[in-house]
Order: structure tokens, then C-alpha cells, then sequence
RNA sequence: GGCCCCGUGGUGUAGCGGACUAACAUGCCACCCUGUCACGGUGGAGAUCGGGGGUUCAAAUCCCCCCGGGGUCGCCA
């Protein structure tokens, strides 16, 4: 036996105890005579003495003791004599009299600090990711990340789900991102697709009777990677059967709510969860996901710019486009440097330009701005009262700095979306303390495919239309709103869901629509089709991205902070070096050749 | 593929044409030290400044190319 103690649950109540601990040691300081060492194990650090009077033999190891080697020992729990406790360690009331010792292991010096916190470049984090892991913000991360997935399986096994594994190894589907492939052994020139989701599989689950299934699925697309973007993730996949939207909506606030205050008691989180329409969150913040702990509305100045003499507004406005307003508080005294920036942000963003006018320097009402205040190149072609009306549009007032955009709304939305974060960052209004959770709803079922001017499923293609449009599928498909909705969190996307089509009438209808010719839709959705037709039951659910609730929990901004073995942005992975090459037997036995590539 | 940022002892930073034989902190090694807890003290080792080319009397510093990393756009139903 190593051990009898954890380091960390040591305290006042094990006084006079003989303990055997075992841990790596996190420092060591040698006093020549005496010497102390912070031992640590998962569960925390006690410190431990080694006295001469006591063991000789003892000290004799802890000379040789250097940091993270790994070590068991065995001596009595004793309170620190007066003066010495360390209020700064949870158990710093006590200390262990070492009478035994001995080294498990040595340990190479760590190429970068484990006991201290430190940024570290993260290549070497990600090599020695074994060692990064020993430090509390990673343990600690994957400590929450433990929780959330105990908390959602707990959660929804009280309230009578399923869970079901579904394989990784399937068929690859049209549309959505690229796929991972496996190649087939006994089936040359055949391969598998790893999921992008366990789609048409829990549907399926929902037609043979399950009714209420869940999964911690793993997902895998074969797209480049962002901050919150791995190549594989993992998504708390549902279903249920005889829901309505309202239904599914409900139980995730729930899920959520009750998550938040498990995980993250001091969280704030906003309930209800608001619920948005598409159309007003891109209108009002120019993002599908907006951050929504702070306010900086954009508003929409149109009527007002197409009434000015400015040739940007009238032009824009007469290609169709829009003029759009955001207000930066405070910037009105911004320098033509400061401008600039935001200028260049906007433009990286997509906007062919950014109009700024400067409401002078704050003080005096709205209603008490003069011509001389305003400072904007196109100051000479707006009347007074014209940016009056601008300013109160977005609620500005005096020595505040508006942001105008014009152009098409496809266009505009990112730049203005840019600025808004990026106003909010300068001006930290993001409360970390506060989870604000809402619902995007009423999406566009079809969209237009800018490359082949074809429809296309703007969620996918399972998604049921809402009842009252689908007369509109046949007239105009752009117009029909899907039963589909987004959860999104502190301007992340944390998953999305809909309600499905059952029937495979309705499907195949909306299949043809998005132009697929019925020998495709039989070969490719056929297995679905079918299995409609077997009394399939009205059913929706949600995935739910595990990694970005963590991150959105523990207000990590990357989500290889909250994953074990991240890939980096080259999707490969550092610890073990994948991807790697193949043998060409391998390659042989797949049937597989390499092409030459330049 | 485009754009932006970064690359200096093990780690984190400073230096941004000449005084750089590259500084500081920490880590590492040796010795000293019996109440420290980021222990302390003394001494020491450790970087040809990501790589290559160029400009210059002189390059860590300026320019070009490449490599690596990060962010972002495209992409991600």
C-alpha cells in the first residue's frame, strides 16, 4: 500500500495519526538541517518535514529530492508549532513528521513550471501535455469538465432517458462539412465516414421506440480549426419523441440552469433564457451569436441616411443595401490614429468603409449638440437634426463615437459585428461573473448557395418547416422558417437543435426542393425514407457542445484549454505526433496508393 | 489559400542599427544554512537572438524569402 491519505483532505482531525502519503514533490526547501517539501497529489499539497533528530535516513532521501519526483513517505500528523502555519495552504494548519521515505521515481527538471502559473508557450505545453496537466488550471478544467458530463447524465437519467452508443464508423452523408475517412479493408475502394453527428442515427432511434435517448457523442469534421473549433469534439447528443419546439427549449433551460448552479455556483446566470428570432439578433447585434452581457445595439439608420446628400448612403442604398449605426461610448475624443483602427477593423472585416462621427466630448444633452461638435468627414452633408435622429437611433448621446456602415446587410453584418466586439474589449463590459444563455429561433430553413445559385438546407435537411410555411416551399423557399434553434452563451454557439420531419412525404418534398433528383434522394435517403414510412413519431432534439460549455463555464477562451489532448491549429496532435505516415503495406492492405504531390 | 500578430538561455521577459563579450527574473548545478512555505546566502553553467539571403564599416535590431506557432476570413448543414 502507497498510501493511506490523500496530501489534500489532511487536516487538524488527523493530528497524531501515522499517514502514508504518496504524491510528486511540488518544492522543495532545504535548510541544510531541515528540510521541508510541498508534497502534492490530485488532491492538494501538505507540507512535510524532514528532521535529522527524527530520521536521520529520512533526510538522507530528501537531499536527493528534486522537483516532481515522485515519492511515498510515512510519518505523524502534527499541528505546526505556533507561528509557522501557512494560511495560504488549505492545510497549513498541520505538517507531516516524516520517520520514512522513499522514491518512487526521479524525475527530469520539467521543461516549464508546474508549480507556478505561468504562461507557456504552447507548443511545449501541448508536447508535454502530461505535464501541463499537472497544473491546477488544467486539472481543474478537466475536473469541470468531469462534472458537466456527471451533472447532464445524471440530469437526464432522472427524467428517463436513454442512453444509446451509436457507432463511428458510417456512412458519409451530402452536405455539411468534409468528412474523416476510414478506408475499407475487405471492401477495396469502399470507406467509412466518422459522424459529423449521430444525426439520422438518433431518428432512427426515435422510430424504433426509444423515445427519449441521449449520448456524450464524439463528432468529426474535417475543417481548419479556430479557437473554439477541434477537428473532433464531443456534443451531448438528444432525442425525444412527441416534442414540440417549446418542449425541447424548456428542458435545456432547465438543463442549463441547474448545470450552472451545480458546476458554478457563483455564476450569474440571466433567466428565462431570452428568446431571439434570427432576423432581430442579426439586426440588433450583427451575429447569429452575440454576446449579450453587455448592450451596444446596432439600429438601423436607412430612412434616415437615404434623406442626406451623402453619395456613400444614396449609393449603397440604390445598390439595396442598408445603413447600419453602433455607438461607441466615450470615443467621441477618439484621434485620427484611434479612428484609423477602427476604420481598418472594419474594412479586414468585409465593409467597404466606416463612417465615424464624433459627438464631441461628453457633459451637455443630446438635444444640446451643436454643428460644432460634430466631427466626421461627411459632417458637411448631414444636417444637425440628421445625426440627432442617428444618434438617438443607437441611444448615443454627447462624446460618444458613432460607427456607421453601409452596404449590403451579408456584408456589413461582420464588420459591425467586429466593432461591437471589439468596443466591448477595449471597454471590458463583458462581466465574466455572468452566463447569459439565450435561444436563437426562427431560422431560415432554405438558404441560397452564393457559388451554385442553388437552394440549399441552411440547418439541415431534416429540419421540419414551420407548419404554416410550407405552402411557401413551392412559391418561395427563402421565405419558409424552420423549427430550428441555436442556445448560445457569452457569444459562443453552445449547440443547436431542431424539431424533425417525420413524414416522408414532407421530406422528400423538401429534398427535392434543395434539387435533389429522386435516384439520389433513394440512394442516399432512402434508409430514412423508409423507416418514415414504418410509423416514424414527431420528434426533435438538440446537441449540445460539451467543450464550449466548459469554456463558457470555467471562461477559458480557447477550447484546447478544455480538452486533455488537443489538436493544435495544423490539426495535428504534439504529444504523439499524429498524423503520421503510413507503411506502404498498410496502404496496400487498404488498397490505397499516394498521389504525387508537388 | 488571404489578412493580422508572435518567434532572444529550460521557462517568462528586456534589448529594436554601434557602448551586446546579449540584460533581468526564475529554473538548473555546487557549497553553506534547523521553521521555511515563491525560504535565504555565495558561486557557477546555460542563448551564434526560428532558418536562409540581403542592405550596412557594423544587424537580435532594417529589408526579402522560408519555417514554426497563434488569431481571423474562406470553410464549419
Amino acid at each position: 500500500m502507497y498510501r493511506t491519505h490523500t496530501c489534500g483532505s489532511l487536516g487538524k482531525e488527523n493530528i497524531g495519526a501515522t499517514v502514508s502519503l504518496a504524491g510528486w514533490v511540488n518544492r522543495r526547501r532545504d535548510h541544510g538541517g531541515l528540510v521541508f517539501i510541498d508534497l502534492r497529489d490530485k488532491e492538494g499539497i501538505v507540507q512535510a518535514v524532514f528532521n535529522p533528530e527524527i530520521s536521520p535516513a529520512a533526510l538522507k532521501i530528501a537531499e536527493q529530492l528534486r522537483s516532481e519526483y515522485v515519492l511515498t513517505l510515512t510519518g505523524e500528523v502534527a499541528k505546526r508549532p505556533a507561528g509557522t502555519e501557512n494560511l495560504k495552504l488549505p492545510t497549513g494548519e498541520i505538517e507531516v513528521i516524516v520517520k520514512e521515505a522513499e522514491i518512487l521515481n526521479t524525475a527530469n527538471t520539467p521543461p516549464f513550471y508546474i508549480n507556478e502559473e505561468v504562461e507557456v508557450d504552447e507548443n511545449v505545453r501541448l508536447k508535454y501535455r502530461y505535464l501541463d496537466l499537472r497544473r491546477p488550471r488544467m486539472k481543474e478544467n478537466l475536473q469541470l469538465r468531469h462534472r458537466v458530463t456527471r451533472f447532464m447524465h445524471d440530469f437526464l437519467d432522472a427524467r428517463g432517458f436513454t442512453e444509446v452508443e451509436t457507432p463511428t464508423f458510417i456512412k458519409s452523408t451530402p452536405e455539411g462539412a468534409r468528412d474523416y475517412l476510414v478506408p475499407s479493408r475487405i471492401h477495396p475502394g469502399y470507406f467509412y465516414a466518422l459522424p459529423q453527428s449521430p444525426q439520422q442515427l438518433k431518428q432512427l432511434l426515435m422510430v424504433g421506440g426509444l423515445e427519449k435517448y441521449y449520448q456524450m457523442a464524439r463528432c468529426y469534421r474535417d475543417e481548419d480549426l479556430r479557437a473554439d473549433r477541434q477537428p473532433e469534439h464531443t456534443q451531448l447528443d438528444m432525442e425525444m419523441s412527441f416534442v414540440t419546439q417549446e418542449d425541447v427549449l424548456q428542458l435545456l433551460e432547465e438543463l442549463y440552469t441547474s448545470l450552472a448552479e451545480a458546476v458554478k455556483p457563483d455564476k450569474k446566470v440571466i433567466t428565462p433564457f431570452p428568446r431571439l428570432t434570427y432576423a432581430d439578433v442579426m439586426l440588433r447585434y450583427a451575429s447569429d451569436k452575440p454576446d449579450l452581457r453587455y448592450g451596444l445595439e446596432i439600429a438601423d439608420i436607412t430612412n434616415i441616411a437615404e434623406k442626406t446628400e451623402f453619395e456613400v448612403f444614396k449609393n449603397a442604398i440604390a445598390g439595396g443595401g442598408v445603413v447600419r449605426v453602433l455607438a461607441a461610448p466615450g470615443c467621441g475624443e477618439y484621434t485620427r490614429h484611434q479612428l484609423d483602427e477602427l476604420n481598418q477593423l472594419a474594412q479586414s472585416a468585409g465593409a467597404k468603409g466606416l463612417l465615424t462621427i464624433s459627438l464631441g466630448s461628453p457633459g451637455s444633452k443630446l438635444s444640446e449638440l451643436t454643428q460644432d461638435m460634430i466631427k466626421s468627414v461627411a459632417a458637411k452633408y448631414l444636417s444637425l437634426e440628421q445625426v440627432k435622429a442617428i444618434a438617438e437611433a443607437c441611444g448615443a448621446s454627447t462624446g460618444d463615437l458613432l460607427l456607421i456602415i453601409a452596404g449590403e446587410p451579408d456584408k456589413i453584418c461582420p464588420a459591425l459585428d467586429a466593432l461591437r466586439r471589439e468596443i466591448a474589449r477595449r471597454f471590458e463590459l463583458a462581466d465574466p461573473d455572468v452566463l447569459h444563455f439565450a435561444f436563437i429561433v426562427d431560422f431560415p430553413l432554405i438558404v441560397r448557395n452564393q457559388e451554385t445559385g442553388g437552394w440549399e438546407a441552411a440547418n439541415n435537411p431534416f429540419t421540419h418547416p414551420r407548419d404554416e410555411d410550407i405552402p411557401l416551399l413551392d412559391t418561395d423557399p427563402e421565405k419558409v422558417i424552420g423549427k430550428n434553434y441555436d442556445l448560445i452563451c457569452n457569444g459562443l454557439e453552445l449547440g443547436s437543435g431542431s424539431i424533425r420531419i417525420h413524414r416522408s412525404d414532407l421530406q422528400k418534398k423538401i429534398l427535392k426542393v434543395l434539387g435533389y433528383e429522386d435516384e439520389r434522394i433513394n440512394r442516399l435517403f432512402g434508409h430514412m425514407l423508409e423507416a418514415f414510412d414504418f410509423g416514424a413519431p414527431p420528434h426533435g432534439g438538440f446537441g449540445a457542445g460539451i467543450d464550449r460549455t466548459v469554456m463558457v463555464l470555467s471562461g477559458e477562451q480557447n477550447i484546447r484549454d478544455v480538452v486533455a489532448f488537443p489538436k493544435n491549429q495544423s490539426a495535428m496532435d504534439m504529444t504523439l505526433g499524429a498524423p503520421s505516415p503510413a507503411a506502404e503495406e498498410q496502404l496496400a492492405e487498404l488498397h490505397l496508393r499516394l498521389l504525387d504531390e508537388e
